[in-house]
RNA sequence: GCGGCGGUAGCGCAAUGGUAGCGCCCCAGCUUCCCAAGCUGGUUGUUGCGGGUUCGAGUCCCGUCCGCCGCUCCA
């Protein structure tokens, strides 16, 4: 009987659940929208990610340096950032003609023009829009007229929104960050200073990021809760251009080159028109081709001064937010060019990428063509069989290796059996101890692609082997 | 938020309102000794959750949660 089709989707998730790479969150207690919990292959490849992407853009780069800030930032960075006014304003829907409206604009100019509507027994508290009250039926909507398909106004702000001290509704209200780079902002100064930088500079970023969406999905796609990897390139004005087009060329690079990702899956979106965020002179997305369609993993966007000057206005430091060059004694707003990764879309990508099944003896075959910088476990050991002294030689191995490399014992099922285990997780190698490591010590290195075992490097070789493998 | 469909073992799935099962995986042993072979045995479920109808509910009804598809949204 054929199996029935399934989309690779569904075959990521159900193997990310299976093999340990990812989880639905708190699932006993019948889990919770949109998050997910990474288990242990999915914890190893998402730090070695974070790993690669912080070398090649701190490490590699002199003058880029890395913070960690916190998740609560100070209430008036959102103002400044414009993520608080943006999107404070409760919106209206017509359920009819799936139009929306923000209520203050209903109010004015439909609502106070209708006979028989008073104003002002349909707000509450003088400030939003009673949908209880017998009136707000009588309000057409201002787009196809119906009466009685308005929604009641709901706030769409995007933002979790908290408060400091214990007490419930006391204190300041404060939010979880809904992205990391206003950290950076508000932060560069004192980074600027304390790593004495110069334009051009960077700061970087990994942490977890909170956006309260309308609607998730897509598995580890849209979350609620995600990480960013995000590095803000503080630039003299007149220079963002060269910088988009160094930075898109170095990124894409990076998941193509350094993660593994086919190239035809790759692509270059370029923001227009409406499409720009406000902040946005100019903006690109790094597109991967996901099973639901061509979409956004990654961002790299022009802000000009856009946001230091925000925070300038709102923070009254505007002199502390200047960068003063020595050279031409003139002080300026930098601009930032920004490349903003969503590490748990790089991580779905790159699972995606390497998903393949193929034939082996007439037998189906999952296997994971993970990089080998990115999987999880980089080599099993295994002896062949369990007598004969083989597990002792393989134990002893896996100790030497285990601090240096993420290695992995087992020696349960034939080793067939063995050999498939590493390939749904994506183990590029599977060292195996037989009788000939008795006589010569020598063993053999089998390689997870192409099945061959080219070699058989003697045992205390091993760890020049796999640091080669992981190097090329 | 709206509409449609779904949720049964780790995974994939069965089960006229009448004893919750199958395959794979997993574990132990035997066997084999380089690619999920075979044999024997074994673990695994409050059928998402909560109510209701019924002598009896995985199955019917209500609510709720979670997921998928479409719409909307994604500053």
């Amino acid at each position: 009987m054929a199996a029935k089709p399934k989309n690779k989707m569904d075959l990521i998730t159900a193997l990310a659940k299976r093999r340990g790479f990812v989880m639905p969150t708190s699932e006993i207690y019948g889990g919770i929208g949109s998050s997910y919990d990474y288990g242990p292959l999915g914890i190893e490849m998402k730090r070695k990610l974070a790993d690669l992407w912080w070398r090649e853009m701190v490490r590699k780069h002199e003058n880029i340096v890395g913070i960690d800030s916190a998740i609560i930032y100070h209430p008036k960075t959102w103002v400044a950032s414009g993520h608080v006014d943006g999107f404070t304003d409760p919106l209206v829907d017509c359920k009819q003609c799936k139009a929306r409206f923000r209520e203050d604009e209903l109010v004015d100019r439909v609502v106070a023009g209708i006979k028989g509507i008073d104003e002002k027994p349909l707000k509450e508290n003088d400030q939003h829009l009673d949908a209880d009250h017998p009136s707000y039926a009588l309000i057409p909507c201002p787009n196809c007229g119906t009466k009685g398909s308005l929604t009641p106004p709901r706030s769409f702000n995007l933002m979790f929104k908290t408060h400091i001290g214990p007490v419930e509704d006391s204190g300041d209200a404060v939010y979880l960050r809904p992205e990391t780079a206003q950290g950076i902002y508000v932060d560069y100064p004192q980074v600027q200073t304390t790593a004495r930088l110069k334009p051009p500079f960077g700061i970087a970023q990994i942490g977890k990021a909170f956006r309260n969406e309308i609607t998730p999905g897509n598995f580890i796609f849209r979350t609620r809760e995600f990480e960013q990897m995000e590095m803000q390139y503080f630039i003299p004005p007149g220079t963002e251009n060269e910088t988009m087009d160094f930075w898109k060329t170095e990124r894409m690079a990076f998941w193509r080159d350094v993660c593994g990702i086919k190239e035809e899956n790759l692509r270059f979106h370029q923001h227009t028109g409406d499409e720009l965020a406000h902040y946005a002179s100019d903006a690109y997305d790094i597109e991967y081709n996901f099973p639901f369609g061509w979409d956004e993993f990654e961002g790299i966007h022009s802000r000009t001064d856009y946001d230091l000057k925000r925070h300038a206005e709102h923070s009254g430091k505007q002199k502390d937010l200047e960068y003063f060059d020595d050279q031409t004694r003139e002080r300026y707003l930098p601009y930032i060019v920004e490349t903003s990764a969503g590490l748990n879309r790089g991580l779905l990508a790159i699972l995606l990428d390497a998903y393949d099944e193929d034939d082996v003896d007439g037998n189906d075959r999952v296997v994971m063509r993970l990089d080998p910088k990115l999987a999880p476990i980089t080599a099993g050991i295994f002896p062949l069989t369990k007598k004969d002294g083989l597990p002792e030689i393989a134990r002893k191995l896996h100790e030497d290796l285990k601090l240096d490399f993420d290695v992995f014992y087992d020696e349960a099922g034939n080793i067939g059996r063995r050999y498939r285990r590493q390939d749904e997780a994506g183990t590029p190698f599977c060292i195996t101890i037989d009788h000939q490591t008795l006589e010569d010590q020598t063993v053999t290195i089998r390689d997870r692609d192409t099945l061959d075992q080219p070699e058989r490097p003697k045992l205390d070789q091993v760890a020049n082997v796999l640091s080669a493998r992981l190097r090329g």
